[in-house]
DNA sequence: TGATCGTAAACTGTAGACAGTATACGACAT
DNA sequence: ATGTCGTATACTGTCTACAGTTTACGATCA
């Protein structure tokens, strides 16, 4: 039973996650019809759980909804992931000023433990991409939550990292990219370990448009093929 | 015969919006409890339409909800204001600077006639308070809208507006604060006429701020009465 | 009198059936 | 052959009934 969280989860939750899980991973592709009779003979429930769990996944922005016609995973353009990036760098600079006034010894320790982590990576130590799906989520998190922001932690967790993960995934093979990523995850840690703000908040501003240029010559790059 | 609007709304839909109205103008009060039976019986539907708009409003933000429990109406406290304005500054100065780089001159064109409409207000001239329900709403949808980041203007009108506008209502009534705000509104303009970035995104800023120190001291001087 | 346990009531969670709507396909007319 | 109309089908939207859980209240016992 994974099932020790304080109150017992509904049916509706555990279709709702492992769907998610399915999209993240990939099991369901982008752009396909999530069919609510599918859906609950699937996961054997009745319609009622799965349609909660679709709307749900609207919610959160993986899926979109057209009234008495249906669901269907979202399919990112570039433009879509261009609107989404400007969005998580609105999110996560603002996430990273308020670490910086507001982080404990204790956040910063982890944080350290992360970048430790990192660099031992044998995909680092051979430079190459250095992303694994729960690597640099991890570091992300732990800045959001030091934000002490819960509206703001929730909205990256919820709204922004699954959405973007199945297409960060695919543009992390490019060469290199693992070394540079770690350098400016330790800009932003020395920026929160001396306590300073607007260091901070560029730091992370440099490293997510970093990022957004490595996703976009990715994306760019798997359409052409 | 088609309704008048495109796609013809469900029920669910209509209550949903029906909530949101009551609460946002304060007849469901903050903290309220939201029952699927009493809501079902209100608006003369089945528990299914008033369990899915319940659904949403959590998902907006509006309300929480705990399994097996039951759903309240959000009452926040000065901290999750703290914490929404923090938000609501991530979200609004990336818009501003993102509207800088794309504006038209339609585009701005509608946010003169915006100031000119908010400066022959009785309120102004009389130099009392100058919110009115809709009235800077307009202007910020605008810029917003201006964005032309689709997920940055949901994010705003569908999650931090709604949820605020209770609770600017409130502290709106500073004398003075009408025309301050007026001021902070033509500072922004102007900048995003002269498409600058760097000074539409530090005028939002400014206007933000100010807007919450005026709503936390309007706040409290509510709670100690 | 106080605390604890058990029962009942009220609520949410789930299932299944019915109703309404949009799409798709085929028949018909041009 | 092509376009249009009508019907059929499959899906979502809604309703009702039942099951499970939580809370609250009252009875019982120390």
């Amino acid at each position: 039973m994974r099932n020790n969280s304080v109150t017992r989860q509904t049916l509706a939750d555990q279709v709702f996650e492992r769907i998610v899980d399915a999209i993240v991973v990939g099991d369901i592709k982008a752009g396909s019809p999530l069919s609510e009779n599918e859906i609950a003979v699937r996961f054997n429930v009745s319609r009622g759980p799965a349609r909660e769990a679709i709307f749900r996944l609207e919610a959160k922005g993986l899926a979109t909804r057209v009234a008495h016609f249906g669901a269907r995973v979202v399919d990112l353009s570039l433009d879509d992931l261009r609107s989404l990036f400007e969005l998580r760098e609105a999110l996560e600079c603002m996430a990273c000023r308020l670490a910086a006034e507001r982080i404990s010894d204790a956040e910063v320790a982890v944080l350290e433990d992360c970048l430790r982590g990192h660099a031992e990576r044998p995909e680092v130590v051979a430079g190459q991409s250095y992303y694994q799906p729960g690597g640099d989520q991890d570091f992300h998190f732990a800045i959001a939550r030091a934000s002490h922001n819960q509206r703001l932690f929730r909205a990256l967790s919820d709204n922004i990292y699954d959405v973007m993960r199945p297409y960060r995934f695919r543009s992390s093979q490019t060469p290199g990219r693992a070394i540079e990523a770690l350098k400016e995850h330790r800009a932003v840690v020395e920026a929160l370990r001396s306590r300073d703000p607007a260091k901070a908040e560029a730091a992370m501003r440099a490293h997510i448009r970093s990022s957004w240029l490595n996703t976009q010559s990715a994306f760019q790059k798997a359409e052409r093929s």
